[in-house]
DNA sequence: CGATAACATTACGATTTTGTAATGTCTGCG
DNA sequence: CGCAGACATTACAAAATCGTAATGTTATCG
């Protein structure tokens, strides 16, 4: 993970830094808002942690920069003060957290850890479905199974999409004639058996544990165990 | 927005719910964990707040078995204590926020408009463009104009998407052949100018101020204004 | 005001994707 | 074992999608 760290405090800095560091992280130090700005708008980092006081310019304006400059990184903001209405300034600046100095280690590090979690894809909107180890990623629409990247034809991918919201249960035919093929009535053909076998030439075929079963008399399950 | 505040204290509920009540949304009440777990768990609301003391239970239990049940709710929890531990612990029980009594009102609003924020798409991780009163949701796939749904073919998905990601910047032939079309050739034929004749006909065909324009001898660009 | 180049639209054919139907295999039961 | 129903696979045909090329239109410059 890599952090930018904009703290003009010469011992905090070296604090933080140490902290961070011996966490794993790679942390980049600015001591002034100005080339910390640049850093955030040029560089790419997965948080930045920016001193409220700054010499120069408010910790704030760079926040309000950074977000202007349509960049939605995480940040997380540090106060000497702790005022209430400082952090409301904060939060409506565009920043994500507030943590008010001084600060045990261990809390700055399970506040970074939350941001990144909710960075990582926000409370009730993952992107990636998993089961076992097969990943459907709904943005790329891109299936993996033990990280082999598997193309799908936009009707597979809805069949595989449905199955793997329900995986661990029990879908039957009427239920994919509905919501994958968008049929309200029987169609009285084997498209389904036809899609689930080429779909198991994709995600099954080759791996020597199948995760796509056929529920006799029932219809289809995906799940990993057994 | 639909809430469930979980305090025992009366005084304090009613005056988070009366704030709240002002601020145009629906308060559920819950004075005890027992009743308060229960609607959490059946109930669907856009944001939790649990007081950290509850009579019988730890507030933390709660936020805990509301996790394990599988819900992504934002969580903010409420404490009287505010000792930095505490602060641990509650984000790690998977709460989103932790606001600390006695608080101004205006902060704990401030703290649930940034969880809603984050909730409704977290940082870096959108999934919904937009442009001007065009929206395009990178998880159904779906464009919308004003409201109404419009149908696009996996190419017209794709270049519309690429545009979008670089609104207002002028977009050439040749990153759209690269980006979209996956060639780094010139294929020496007009197949950007008959997908873009497709996409309008989509997209801005029909409304009067039209989002796809023609920068001559640059290329495309897709924007609001003007 | 043409001429020309850039861009737009339309029509059509190739390709890809999808569904149908025929044929093959498995499972459970008498 | 052998039959019946459920499911699987394969081969083929229909339909949707996409790219090409021909034809129209618009902007710019002498």
């Amino acid at each position: 993970m890599r952090l930018l760290l904009i703290e003009d405090d010469v011992d905090v800095a070296a604090y933080i830094e140490k902290g961070l560091g011996e966490a794993g992280h790679t942390v980049d130090l600015a001591h002034d808002g100005k080339t910390g700005l640049g850093l955030a708008t040029t560089e790419d980092y997965d948080l930045l942690i920016i001193d409220r006081m700054l010499p120069g310019v408010d910790g704030l304006t760079i926040v309000k920069s950074v977000r202007a400059a349509n960049k939605q990184t995480p940040i997380l903001i540090l106060s000497a003060l702790g005022e209430v209405d400082d952090r409301v300034e904060g939060l409506k600046a565009g920043a994500d957290d507030y943590l008010t100095k001084p600060f045990a280690f261990s809390e700055l590090d399970a506040r970074l850890e939350a941001l990144q979690r909710r960075s990582a894809g926000g409370p009730g909107r993952d992107t990636v479905l998993r089961v076992g180890d097969l990943e459907l990623d709904q943005l790329s629409r891109t299936a993996m199974r033990a990280g082999k990247t598997i193309e799908l034809q936009p009707r597979e991918y809805r069949l595989l999409e449905y199955l793997m919201r329900h995986a661990g249960q029990v879908v039957t035919r009427t239920m994919l004639l509905e919501h994958v093929w968008d049929y309200h009535f029987d169609p009285q053909t084997n498209v389904i058996d036809v899609h689930i076998s080429r779909l198991r030439g994709k995600i099954d075929k080759g791996y020597n544990r199948p995760l796509l079963h056929t529920v006799r008399g029932a219809g289809y399950m995906i799940n990993d165990n057994n």
